[in-house]
DNA sequence: ATGGTCGACTCTCGA
């Protein structure tokens, strides 16, 4: 049995404190880190060692950064996407595990315009690219056999029911048909997506923006998931809403995952 | 009690 979460931090050292409780409490094995913002300098390797994980780092300054921690040591890391090797944002990680499992934790880019400029479809056109180059690369290890556990902070909101208010959302780049038809073509890769597959119809949100009071009104979006290879069997799969709610924590709540 | 996101960074940007 083995014990996987996921979670968007939006910066490691500001949730330093609510990770370490959530390490204590879960004691998960392993656990995909998304919007780390920090470099080997002033990545916090040492304490989680004491924590009692190794740590495998694709980090940035400021933005982005993707991690693994593991309580068995990671082999055979491997940043960035081999399928966008000149990739300049730190957005994925993968590690080989003891039993030969590969772990990956992506995060996603956002796609939206910058708000100076509405009209800027790079960032959309980024996306696009970006979910392609995971779908191809995820696609090449499941040919060749292997165990994937892809762990992430996809930023698609892939059906209306799991945002708030859909209308609120028309043309966000976390909806747009071009965004949705690139998810589909992921999850149609011989994966599992352990969230939906264990939990179909139920309304399920993994983001709360900090702004608007989104946390106490439940205006939530569901954007992070745990896929895992055909015939791997998740026992359980749910978001750890509580810890949306404790002190000093991220928008993001963790996706937490145990296998048979 | 007169507020209203957060974090990293230099004050503005990304989410």
């Amino acid at each position: 049995m083995q014990k996987i979460i996921s979670w968007n931090v939006a910066s490691l050292r500001a949730r330093m404190p609510a990770l370490k409780r959530l390490l204590a409490e879960e004691r998960p094995d392993i656990v995909c880190l998304q919007e780390v913002k920090a470099t080997d300098e002033t990545f916090p390797a040492f304490e989680l060692r004491l924590a009692g994980y190794h740590a495998a780092l694709a980090g940035q300054k400021s933005y982005n950064g993707v991690a693994i921690l593991s309580r068995a040591p990671l082999a055979d890391i491997v940043a960035p996407l081999p399928t966008f090797a000149e990739d300049a944002e730190a957005r994925f990680i993968q590690a080989a595990l003891p039993g030969g499992e590969i772990v990956m934790s992506a995060y996603i880019p956002n796609g939206n315009p910058p708000e100076r400029d509405p009209a800027d479809t790079a960032r959309l056109a980024y996306k696009l690219k970006w979910m392609d180059a995971l779908t191809r690369h995820a696609e090449g290890l499941l040919r060749a056999g292997k165990k994937v556990i892809l762990c992430g902070d996809f930023n698609v909101i892939a059906r209306d029911a799991d945002v708030y208010n859909p209308k609120a959302f028309e043309g966000n780049a976390l909806m747009l048909p071009p965004v949705r038809e690139a998810f589909a073509r992921l999850a149609a890769l011989p994966l599992t997506n352990a969230l939906r597959a264990l939990h179909p119809d139920e309304r399920l949100y993994s983001f709360w923006d900090f702004q608007m009071g989104a946390w106490p009104r439940d205006l939530g979006i569901l954007l992070d998931y745990i896929f895992v290879a055909r015939g791997m069997e998740p026992a359980e799969c749910r978001v750890l809403k509580d810890v949306r709610g404790w002190d000093k924590t991220s928008d993001h709540a963790p996706v937490l995952l145990v296998l048979k």
